[in-house]
DNA sequence: AAACGCCTTGACAACGCTGTCATCATCGCG
DNA sequence: CGCGATGATGACAGCGTTGTCAAGGCGTTT
């Protein structure tokens, strides 16, 4: 192990006090440039690096991110970290994950928390973003965050997204222009503000093409396989079948293709399925899903970008926010009649 | 924002010194009943959380236990997050979760943060269990660190593991017990420690039950869909077809269970298939995958222990270690010949 | 040449806690 | 009844940084 080395160490190796060496480190103005060479010099030279817990106690930054999610699509979460760590760690800062439960005492899993890590902000992702208690306890203890995917609510506070709609929407084109016209949907679950936007964009597709909205064609999911796969159930059981189904997310469409599979049908002959996400298992099936993809990873970096340089909030004005771009990937599982 | 109220306040409100209140929190011993029971009082009514930078910066403890991970399956990496959180939370300790891309400089990655973040201790998992850099580099930096599924070189540091061989032999038992006698096996990564048990369980198995290990039986996989499929492909081509294919991971078992959906073989009527690792992909297919349930939650808790609890190392005796159970979960992909 | 102002630097006090050591009360025991 | 051992508590000095403020140097203005 080896002997730990402070900013004290850099000082005397520069010939310099420790609060201009602090000031070099923290790339304040007014240090002369030589001055700065000096103790860039000695901090490589001694592998100085500062110790975060000095640095949170005695300063106002703490270099700590929290990431909160719940009962986490593994994908989803797993993501949201890279992408926010990728950022992170260009600017000396580090992540935090904390499960949170949202059936559970919110006050008590999040409260005591923020209180004993004063992080400098976290993360929200879906269906955190929503949760109104959540924000309470974080608002409460003045720790700012940034909510990914937010369903409503927009103007309270910093948020990341995509537009969800318009996604769909494509979607919706997409197989209209393959030549399907009789298209089932599947609603993603309720809690998640982005399930009506998704399905939002199906019906306008429709409508926008003089297409029909059948109510029987229009399926209410969860977003896991197992209410894709009744869904889908539903949708293919009798003679009168859909040529295409679009599910609103991943899992869902994995169902229906099991169903499908199951029914002998041929993907995409019979059947054209879509997906929404992109996560590791669109991949995971043959034929090869044909989804959305969420810019998952950006918006995590987004969003850490914003709590680190702090957002700054207007009085009156609304919060900073930011749309990305989503990207619709044709795999094989869409095709033409 | 509730002010911030620290241990001064606690002090005053219950008439005794910071330091008894430091010992209250701290579960020292020689702390009158009394007085420790009017501490506790204090710090419930004011709602006092102690300020973690301040602690690890006076104390030797940190709070802190991080998880390493590459090139993650993010099933595994959630799990192995929610498995070490549940665990410490109990303790007041918090996760910090920070990729290491293996390809690159390890030095350049790990170093700085051990040295910035001065974390209790660290999980590793494969297949960073088995990277000499990072080990290295935790050594060199005196940060424990507790090894999850480790290939090798047992005697180096704590681990927490599962018998991979067993598993991978009473898999293969639960086929032949089907009635299967041709059946083939799907190699996992070779740097995964984990991947060379598997493969001799399955070869002890066979032989115990006195059938042939062919060599074309036994194809190289890399733990991707892609590599499982590509294996399928090759072992399901001709007309001489294995009647079971034991894949040795899940996302493997996917690709075979691909390429038998496109050749229409019935599942598990004309050709059963296993996986390993019970992924949440093993239920998102249809039919269901039999695997092996790894028991990663409890090794990531297990370990989380390990490193909260100070991992005491005797000279010359081995590391502390664990094995723990898996599970065997028959799903609808086996079946009787 | 005096006065002013900006740039650069350093001394020193926090930050909120734990570790160390001293102090005092209490207890057992010869 | 006195004395050492032990229990219970507190005073105070750090831990390694940043924030605050003061001071000196130097160029510019009047």
């Amino acid at each position: 192990m080896s002997a730990k080395i402070t900013i004290h160490d850099v000082a005397r190796e520069s010939g310099v006090s420790i609060k201009t060496v602090s000031r070099v480190l923290n790339r304040e103005p007014n240090v002369k440039a030589d001055t700065r060479d000096r103790v860039q010099a000695a901090v490589a030279a001694l592998k100085y690096r500062p110790n975060i817990s000095a640095r949170s106690l005695a300063g106002s930054k703490a270099y700590l991110i929290g990431v909160f999610f719940d009962n986490p699509s593994p994908g989803y979460v797993t993501d949201v970290q890279l992408g926010a760590i990728a950022r992170c760690r260009q600017e000396g800062f580090h992540l935090i994950v904390e499960p949170v439960d949202s059936t559970a005492d919110i006050e008590e899993q999040v409260a005591p928390m923020l209180a004993t890590l004063r992080m400098d902000g976290v993360i929200l992702t879906p269906p955190l973003s929503d949760h109104p208690a959540v924000l309470e306890a974080l608002e409460r203890e003045g720790v700012p965050y940034v909510r990914i995917a937010p369903g409503g609510d927009l103007d309270r506070a910093p948020w990341v997204s995509m537009d969800d709609r318009l996604a769909a929407y494509e979607m919706t084109r997409h197989l209209i222009g393959l030549g399907h016209k009789d298209i089932a949907f599947i609603v993603g679950h309720p809690d998640h503000g982005a399930a009506m936007q998704r399905r939002q964009g199906y019906v306008d597709a429709m409508r926008d093409a003089g297409l029909p909205v059948r109510d029987d064609r229009v399926e209410q999911g969860w977003f896991s396989f197992r209410s894709g796969f009744e869904a889908a159930e539903k949708l293919l059981g009798g003679a009168d079948r859909p040529t295409a189904i679009f599910a609103s997310n991943d899992d869902m469409a994995l169902g229906v293709m099991a169903v499908a599979n199951r029914l002998r049908l041929d993907v995409p002959g019979q059947l054209s399925i879509a997906g929404f996400d992109d996560t590791p298992g669109a991949k995971i099936t043959w034929p090869q899903l044909t989804t959305v993809r969420q810019p998952i990873h950006a918006m995590a970096g987004a969003a850490a970008d914003m709590l680190m340089h702090g957002v700054e909030q207007e009085e009156g004005a609304p919060p900073p926010s930011q749309v990305l771009d989503f990207e619709l990937v044709v795999r094989e599982s869409t095709g033409a009649l």
